[in-house]
Parts: structure tokens; sequence; C-alpha cells
DNA sequence: CATGGAATGTAATAATATAACAGGCGCCAT
DNA sequence: ATGGCGCCTGTTATATTATTACATTCCATG
């Protein structure tokens, strides 16, 4: 079956409930852009974005403090340095109606429009970059002179699993 | 001349800065909504919504506290709570980028989907309903099965006042 | 080896949001 | 009227999210 072209989910196969992240592919981009701007991926780096892709949900910085902290406490303030770095790198976005955290393995175009539908269920969240969304948000702010810099577009809802399982 | 059917901008006039919002329109609406639901539009309730209307700009809530506060000081729980009314009356929006509250004076409809335009420079907000984006993301969710409950769209980026008068 | 830029470790603090609880006020049934 | 009940208020405390400051360490480079 073809791909739908307007539409490139990070979830949606039979896997039901699991959605880890591709954790070599993501981590070799985040080496790659390292790379390319000459910065280390550190260890911290890749202890954030390790996670991240593990769980392949969404977290918040402190949670992530938490679960990484050993016989040595990691800091919040490490996190959200070692986040920044990953979200610069693309690999890690933010939910901003969760103020949390997840990994993403897709690589987007720069100009992109990324939609976020986070199920408030089971907080799984798929990604789906769509031209007709983006064009109507384009045409929206051509209309009033306005410049989009940056899109937040995020879905809060229900996703198929949790729609046919009600409960779990 | 005719207004565009796919957009209901709230500023884009001719003040140039200056988007205050029709206080006693939404004062009105804020009324009528809690007589609707048989509760009190308390003085607290007025004073949070009549600061929003007049400002024009989008608040912090312990911005909204500190100018309140007279010979009384408001906690900002108080206006934590008159805010959770305004939302739930739909005269007061939450900018999820900002962590931040303005007045609306739109009537909106309960399935429409709304476009926050927030101006870097100015932080004024421009909002657009639009179906075009409507109808996108209602696609992307139907292709992944997701239902959508609440969308949370917002753009970044240089309102037309801005860009004309590059830094003021 | 010296040195400068970047990342780290640590502490403190700012900014945002909610919980908990006592008291007051209005409404309504007794 | 009066007592109960629900909602709002005032107040304190606490939780959650994020940033600032600064001394130290690491490391590539000269
Ligand atoms: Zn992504
Ligand atoms: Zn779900
Ligand atoms: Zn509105
Ligand atoms: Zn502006």
């Amino acid at each position: 079956m073809a791909r739908d072209p307007d539409q490139s989910a990070s979830g949606g196969h039979a896997e039901a409930h699991r959605h880890a992240i591709d954790a070599d592919a993501v981590q070799s981009r985040a080496r790659a852009y390292a790379t390319s701007k000459g910065i280390p991926f550190t260890a911290m780096r890749q202890r954030v974005l390790g996670l991240l892709a593990a769980s392949g949900k969404p977290m918040a910085a402190y949670e992530i403090a938490e679960k990484l902290s050993d016989a040595r406490r990691v800091q919040a303030v490490q996190v959200y340095r070692a986040l920044e770095f990953l979200q610069e790198a693309g690999c890690v976005h933010r939910l901003a109606s969760q103020s949390a955290y997840f990994a993403c393995d897709h690589l987007h175009g720069s100009g992109e429009m990324v939609v976020f539908m986070v199920c408030s269920q089971c907080g799984a969240v798929q990604e789906a970059a769509s031209d007709l969304v983006a064009r109507g948000l384009r045409g929206v702010a051509k209309t009033t002179g306005f410049k989009p810099l940056h899109p937040i577009i995020e879905l809060e809802g229900e996703c198929a699993d949790c729609t046919s399982e009600p409960v779990g």
C-alpha cells in the first residue's frame, strides 16, 4: 500500500502502545549534527537522548534527571542543557502543552510544519507533517501580514489504540 | 471590501500596535456565561478580565496579580482561579508558548480551530480561524485514527507592524 | 606546557502552577 | 429565622518548570 503523501506518522503500526524510537538512528543524527557544528556529542547528551528514545513517550525534564540519577545525582539544569542541544539537533521536541520532551527519529525539512498528536490517555505522541495545514497556516499569516517563524501545532486527544481499548 | 471568509483576525486595522479589546463586549459575554451557569461574575473575575482587555496583550499570571495589587495584595492563586473561569467562558485564552493569558472578544464556535499569531517583537497576538487549517488537521488526525479534542495552534513570528518598523 | 573555549558540577533562585484549609457569603429547604 | 450547603475568598504552603551564577574540569590547539 502506498503511503499517504500528506502524512508521515511516527507510530500507527501494529505494536499497540509501544512507540520506542530507533535509538541508533537518532543517536547517529545527533552525532552528525554535533560533528557538523564542531561540538562534542557528550555523555550527558547521549544519556538524555538514549532515555527519551527508549521511553518513546514525552518526559518532564526533572523526570529525566531522576531516571538518570544513580550514585551521582543528575541535576535538572544538566538535563536542560542537554535538551537544548538535542532540540537544536532536531532529535528532540518540546511539547508546549505539557512542558515535556520527546525523541523524534524523523528528518524534518527546515520550513516544515509538524503536527504533534498527544494522547490524553496513554501519553503517546504521533507526528505528522501536513502540507495542507502548512498551506492553511501560511495563508492566514499572509492575510494578516504576519511572518511565521516558529509554529507550534499540538492536538490533544485520544489515539487509535486508546479509542479501541477504552480503559486499558 | 468584503472580509476574507477564511480569516477573522482580532487586530489588523489601522491602530498600529494598540490592540485593546472591546472591554464592554467581552465583559458582557463573561457575565452571560456566568448567568447561564448559575455562578457569579465576581469582582475578582471582572478585575482580571478588565485588566487583560485593557492591556490587549498577553500577560503572565503573576504579572496580573502584581498589577491588581493595591493596598491588599492579590495572590497569584486568586488570579489563576479567575483565569480558569474566564477561559471556560471563552473570554481568555492561554498561550502555551509563553505561559501567558490574553483577552479575546471573538465568539468561537465549539469545534473551531483558532490560530494564535504571536509577535516576538511587540508581543501582540492576532487570532484567525482557518477552515483550511482545520480541515488539514482533521485530515492528518483521521489518517492516524486520532481523535482531536483540544488543538493548540500558535505561530511565533513577526507581525505586520513590526516588519515595517524594524526596531520600533 | 600554557591557554582559551566549552562542558560540567553545584548551588541558588526565578517563574509558573496547584494543593490545602479556614472563613465568609448567598441561597434555599426546613 | 436559621441551619445547611455550595461556591468564592484569603492565606499559606508546596509542587513543578526553568534559568542564572560561578568555580572547576576537560580538551583541542598553539
Ligand atoms: Zn519530529
Ligand atoms: Zn492513547
Ligand atoms: Zn479567541
Ligand atoms: Zn509586532
